[in-house]
DNA sequence: CGGCGGATACTCGTATACGATATGTAAATA
DNA sequence: TATTTACATATCGTATACGAGTATCCGCCG
């Protein structure tokens, strides 16, 4: 496990050590530096971080409680991984929240709003990179529903986002889905930007639907050839 | 500060020891026993359960990412309260996520499960401590969700209703709202025995709605009299 | 008499240290 | 040879300790 490719974050003056330790490893997981099942040992973090034990528990309750992370009594601390179950649950949520946040921020869109939302969707045709490509999307997303005014309402879709957002990053590299998804981003816009509710709502949920129902099958296939092969070797 | 009243919760086994001071912390929280905005010290939680401060930070944590707490740097734990407005928001994301449980369990519910939401309900009617009425509405609500076999979704409702609860127990209470709250409660259960999905799904907002509006109506005066009370105050 | 500045005492945040438990390895036995 | 048991090692969980920042109280000045 190596974090100091994230660490350039720590330069930065946070509101405290737990909140740096839980950003830095939040974006490691995210970035898929840290895979699902993996075991964060603890003086590891705090000895890359150059802190001690106690911050970085602290910051990893905090994961914790957004689900990125678990602790196991006495065997210390695992990154989560989501079955096609989980995931499904997640978009379940995600599909009414987002279209609540979406609707109550939509009489307070601007054209300049509009705007700003453009250019992102231009730069993530540009973009390449997909730790970027994934920043992006969120801020998208984001810009919206920051507009309806509801901060914990934002940071409940923010959180959820985040959890699915490592297998929304590799589904779109491997299904080469980008094209897909910049097309319903439009349609979605096209529809803010009429003021259109109903259109803006039905597009944003097939938006979410249609990234939903790829990442289950993409992940049950995963789990159905995992198993196989792990099946295959025992057979052996 | 006095948690020695939830400390029966104590000689339960819990998973771990921050577990146990997020569970009586909280438990504190819901009953008002500690009052938003109130400092706790943690040299205080600590001697109180008989442990040291670094598993009350990390129970403390938890506290916080379930929106109970705050950490202010340098000063400290601060019991959080909520403004109408955040009341008003918490009950705009409670509505679609509750709805969404409600959806997905009822082609599962049983007669038996129709029993049980009965017998809660009775329950009710007989129940005069507010503490107990909290957790009995809890669980006929939970108990209809649960069914939708969804965890995330029912541990999400299961926050928010947390963070509402105190104050809708101030609410039950001080505007005698139990007879019509069971009125909505028996509203549901009748649309849910008859599995019939939109007069259930109707009948669980307008329940929300009308607690939401009790409630921020309740705060908005609270906090108009307070403001003029300390205008009061300052001009005289 | 009221406002301000400094010293004291708290409380917080975290590094260190230690006991307890899980894991891996090697030896012993069936 | 496979399986089990005992031991060594590593990591965890938390108590203790200490430095640092903050609030409080008292004396001083206006």
């Amino acid at each position: 496990m190596n974090l100091t490719s994230v660490a350039p974050l720590m330069t930065e003056r946070y509101r405290s050590t737990p909140e740096l330790v839980a950003e830095v490893v939040r974006e490691a997981i995210l970035r898929g530096l840290l895979k699902g099942g993996e075991q964060l040992r603890q003086d590891e973090v705090a000895a890359q971080l150059g802190v001690s034990r106690i911050p970085v528990r602290e910051g990893l309750r905090q994961l914790e409680a957004e689900g990125l992370v678990k602790f196991l009594p006495r065997r210390g601390v695992l990154v989560s991984s989501l079955s096609a179950d989980e995931v499904q649950e997640i978009y379940e949520m995600r599909i009414p929240l987002e279209c609540t946040a979406l609707r109550l921020a939509l009489p307070h869109v601007t054209d300049a709003d509009v705007r700003r939302a453009e250019e992102i969707l231009d730069a993530i045709d540009r973009e390449t990179d997909l730790g970027r490509w994934g920043h992006l999307n969120d801020e998208f997303h984001a810009g919206l529903y920051v507009l309806a005014n509801r901060p914990r309402l934002l940071a409940l879709i923010k959180n959820l986002r985040a959890n699915v957002g490592r297998y929304l990053r590799i589904y779109i590299s491997l299904l080469h889905h980008k094209p897909r998804s910049q097309e319903e981003h439009r349609m979605i816009l096209d529809a803010v930007r009429r003021h259109d509710v109903p259109a803006a709502l039905a597009a944003l949920e097939r938006h979410l639907d249609v990234a939903c129902r790829g990442l289950v099958t993409y992940l049950s296939q995963e789990r159905d050839a995992r198993t196989e092969r792990s099946g295959l070797a025992r057979s052996r």
